[in-house]
DNA sequence: GCCACCGTAGTACCGGGGTACCACCGCCCT
DNA sequence: AGGGCGGTGGTACCCCGGTACTACGGTGGC
């Protein structure tokens, strides 16, 4: 079930929103905050799993709402909603801590799925201002050409196969057992026995210390 | 409608794409490619509006047809599929002109979606990759203007006290909480509850995204 | 004086991680 | 034909990690 707590100074735009959401089996509505100050109070009360935040509201506004919401340092995401695509909005709202922007008159399913998607550690951005985010990321991209130096050639790595490799470098990434076996369409047994192999191969206690490695060895680079 | 070329290695892969595309009204499969060579010819020839782009091919792979189908400079929009969601992919295929970049199990509606999105001109990004981007995006952007961050200090950590910082840094370096209790002559319970609220306030879910987070805000360096 | 925060500590509980096995298949090499 | 290796899959078991609570002394601010 997800927890959801709607801030907005409009009460019809916030009764829209609560009838939707309502009409969801798996989404429930904490309550209603319409300004930022009540945002933060209802959330630390509440702890919902997401708070759908407007940006404009009188007082404190949802930029700075969310920033302490998520300073509080609470699991409740911030999912913000504006209705001009602005760019110093998604700005400040990344700044501030948010995980995903989306566009008031999105589509119904595009706000549910969106505060899905949140509640389940994802984040999400509409799609008329993934554009804008992707062409700014490229932007501030390392200017490598891509072709060059391989990671992972280490010692330490030399008695891997290509495949434990390759779930290393996962490893590496924090997945879980479950998420390699999913993600890589494998049973979880068998990420088990690969994942036994490296910890005994590289002689790591634990996954942990195989993240260590992965990152030593530069099979994984910090992000 | 919108026409479709898909570039995949396996048939199989590429039949199923092209019976959820088919079952659409307003989509067209132009054809199919089973390499990148072959994915730029046939988009020279046939101009698709969306090419569905494997990464992993024989030959020319997914990224570099990407990159030269971008160059031609038609109106072809290349959207990215990918069984892995690994970074230096992502990374890549932004540098060489990708409009979007999608996980090869998602839902159908997620693909159809994002085609349709990719089409108009918008760009799509999995969920779940959704969450680095907007990290990396974050992390690149100038440093904040009015509201006082930390100078030197990565904005994930700003919520941690002394203490918890200095526990976050032996997660980082691979010490259980058992090590941590006893180098650090503190109760295992005590640090349980450290771990606890470090793990909460950085968002990490266990603490092998904490180590990840230590490496990656330089609390930790490589060794 | 009171409250908020920090650091310390405890208990109880559960799920995932890790280990120790075993098994089967496909491939390549001798 | 046989053997080794890599990749996959399974079962059973135990322990550590993480969560959810509660609690208490010290300190600093209003």
């Amino acid at each position: 079930m997800t927890t959801v707590l709607i801030a907005d100074d409009q009460p019809l735009q916030r009764f829209g929103f609560r009838m939707l959401l309502e009409s969801q089996d798996d989404i429930t509505v904490l309550g209603e905050a319409s300004n930022g100050s009540e945002a933060i109070r209802m959330t630390a009360e509440l702890h919902p799993d997401v708070v759908l935040m407007d940006i404009r509201m009188p007082g404190l506004d949802g930029i700075e709402a969310t920033r302490r919401i998520v300073a509080a340092g609470d699991r409740t995401r911030v999912l913000i909603l504006t209705t001009f695509d602005l760019d110093e909005y998604a700005h400040a709202g990344l700044r501030a801590g948010a995980s995903g922007f989306l566009i008031k008159d999105a589509q119904p399913e595009e706000l549910l799925s969106g505060i899905r998607s949140v509640a389940s550690g994802d984040a999400v951005v509409a799609p008329s201002l993934t554009r804008r985010l992707l062409d700014a990321y490229a932007q501030h991209l390392p200017a490598g050409d891509g072709t060059g130096d391989v990671a992972g050639d280490d010692a330490r790595l030399s008695a891997l196969t290509e495949r434990e490799r390759e779930i290393l470098t996962v490893i590496g990434k924090g997945w879980t057992n479950t998420e390699i076996a999913a993600r890589l369409h494998l049973a979880e047994s068998t990420v088990k026995t690969h994942v036994g192999r490296i910890l005994a191969k590289t002689g790591s206690r634990d996954r942990i210390q195989a993240v260590i490695l992965a990152y030593d060895t530069k099979l994984v680079e910090p992000s």
